[in-house]
DNA sequence: CAAATGCGTAAGTTACTACTTACGCATCAG
DNA sequence: CTGATGCGTAAGTAGTAACTTACGCATTTG
């Protein structure tokens, strides 16, 4: 149904946690719980946001299911955050050009 | 005084979109309000929470004051993505090598 | 089949966040 | 000096977000 946005899903930092947590090893729920300061319910209900998010996969095995890092859910974020920094740069350069021209000329 | 998390500063649709106008050209707080559908307080607020990020620079001209962009800030944020990306994709590797050893050998 | 495990979700609470209007201080114009 | 402009901040409010405990369903184990 309804999807999360992406920044928005990072801005919290127990979910940032879980996310390099999955990113380094995939795991089950309670496996990501048993490392975390919050409940696992709580874990479970930050991994509904990053899988709305498209930041992370689920794979039922067993009565587990196992939580892996999206890799096209961080490219889309790269994609975003290199658009910024491109951009900041170019016009960073322009006006220290604009600058040059009027204390030069 | 107290700072801000970068990643939650940018949870904010509303403050992305200040911040993507402020890379494109520097503006002043009014400025800046006037391209947005809130009030010219709520981007004040936004900006004092982009800047204790260490996302823009303040500059102070007359009687205005000149929010830009921080390279730097940019940077921040920019490996702390590529450093999930590349831990992501060399984990990833690492799966499917697994995968071929347990199915190949 | 029965007990145990793993999970999602419902329900409720608390805390924060994004926003508004109102005000007060500084700076420039006439 | 006087009025206007630009700004930050205080104060209040409505909505949301993160967390807890409790429960119920599915799947594996003995």
């Amino acid at each position: 149904m309804g999807s999360v946005d992406t920044w928005a899903a990072l801005g919290d930092q127990t979910r940032r946690s879980i996310l390099a947590r999955v990113v380094r090893q995939p795991g089950s729920v309670t496996d990501l719980a048993r490392d975390l300061p919050v409940s696992r319910p709580a874990v479970s209900q930050h991994l509904g946001v990053l899988l709305r998010a498209g930041l992370v996969d689920v794979r039922p095995h067993g009565r587990q299911r196992i939580y892996s890092a999206r890799l096209d859910g961080l490219a889309s974020l790269r994609g975003e955050l290199e658009a910024f920094w491109s951009e900041a740069l170019r016009n960073l350069k322009r006006v220290a050009e604009d600058d040059y021209h009027h204390t030069g000329e």
